[in-house]
DNA sequence: TCTGGGGTCCTAGGACCC
DNA sequence: TCTGGGGTCCTAGGACCC
């Protein structure tokens, strides 16, 4: 039996500058939407009153709580307390797995004799984390980490959701599919069409919840890189010089290629992203010859997309460099091995064309080991 | 006062090879 | 001479998440 406790900080950035500066405490506090075109990143829950929430444009949130208390992100902050909301999982489990800054995953399986029951463990996580960072969190405790998830999100804010084994589906079934996660507006919208409107009318169709559900998730396969690594920006005024836009460019290059470095990955893939001023985005992509983490060899790639893609006179309201199909430093050497592992797939695929056209005996492949009978 | 920035994953078509 | 199909890579876009 598996264990998984799904931590989801309560409004993190609002409750770590609360936690920062007490005078806060109580108010509604909004992160992110201060200046003209930003959008908010986190509110306090005294803020939500209001209907202020993530995502939502700065301008509408002052509209709706015009007595708020507007911060800048202060992402390094965040980071640092992100860092010893980890450390205190880790004490738990050798496996915690992050989800993102404020939300991770412990994985509690077979530390009941250690620990005492997951549940107990569970609650004793989640103290610890209001005790000694002053940060309130809420857990889902679930043999399954879709459910776990989901459990998390509906204690919101400072609970704890138990599903004990054997319950899920019917912990499920009420729910609106809306609640899975990966099922967005859209996804909504199309099975509304086909008459699915609850979980319990997904789990009728098996294939939907695969899908969706994924009960059995293969087990999460730590990676040992990022995927991808961008940088992008919303310019404080359209563009519309070419010169300009060329120089923004340079300098989104320049921490795309520092992060590469600093990991030690090389890109074999550079997107150009543009966004025109009538809201319009385009992705234009190109794969290198070598792999590369110089600015220099990024830049040009992305010059060249971009060029190719300015109307002229048109102006741009965002420009963003991202760098994807990342190696890690020993590519070279895997390169090697691929290619070689090619060129003998390559081989063989010849050989068993030659055999099938003339027979089994026609060919043979001679190594100094092996003879065939 | 129009609508951020960082990502992941999936799909689909075309090129190209066998 | 024509016909077919599978596999992989590349590119573009879109849905979704925090």
């Amino acid at each position: 039996m598996r264990w998984y406790l799904h931590v989801d900080m309560d409004a993190f950035f609002a409750s770590v500058e609360q936690v920062l500066n007490p005078a806060l405490r109580g108010k509604p506090v909004i992160v992110g939407g201060a200046s003209g075109r930003g959008v908010v990143t986190s509110a306090s829950y005294e803020a939500r009153k209001y209907g202020v929430h993530s995502a939502m444009p700065g301008f509408q949130a002052r509209k709706l709580c015009p007595n708020g208390i507007f911060l800048p992100n202060r992402h390094k902050v965040y980071s640092e307390f992100s860092h010893k909301v980890f450390a205190i999982l880790e004490q738990y489990s050798p496996e915690v797995h992050a989800i993102s800054i404020d939300e991770g995953v412990v994985d509690l399986t077979g530390t009941e004799r250690l620990l005492g029951p997951p549940l107990k463990t569970a609650n004793e996580i989640l103290a610890r984390l209001e005790k000694e960072l002053g940060l309130s969190a809420s857990g889902g405790l679930s043999t399954s980490r879709v459910v776990a998830k989901i459990a998390a999100t509906l204690a919101k804010p400072h609970g704890l959701i138990h599903v004990p084994a054997g319950s899920e589906p019917d912990f499920l079934s009420p729910l609106p599919v809306q609640r899975i996660p990966g099922v967005g507006p859209k996804t909504y919208e199309e099975l509304q069409r086909r008459g699915i409107k609850t979980i319990a009318d997904l789990l009728k169709h098996p294939e939907l919840t695969r899908r969706y559900l994924d009960f059995d998730e293969a087990q999460s396969g730590e990676r040992s890189h990022d995927h991808s690594i961008g940088n992008e920006t919303t310019l404080d005024a359209p563009l519309k010089d070419r010169k300009k836009m060329e120089e923004v460019l340079w300098e989104l290059v320049e921490e795309v290629g520092g992060r590469l470095r600093k990991q030690e990955l090389y890109a074999r893939c550079i997107t150009v992203k543009i966004r025109y001023t009538n809201f319009k985005t385009i992705t234009r992509s190109r794969t290198l010859a070598t792999p590369t983490c110089f600015d220099r060899e990024i830049f040009e790639a992305g010059r060249e997309l971009l060029r190719k893609n300015l109307t002229p006179g048109g102006s741009v309201r965002l420009l963003g460099i991202s760098a994807s199909t990342l190696l890690s430093s020993g590519w070279q050497e895997s390169m090697f091995d691929i290619e070689k592992r090619l060129s003998w797939e390559k081989l063989y695929r010849g050989i068993d064309r030659l055999r099938r056209k003339y027979g089994d005996e026609a060919i043979g492949v001679a190594t100094p080991h092996s003879r065939r009978q």
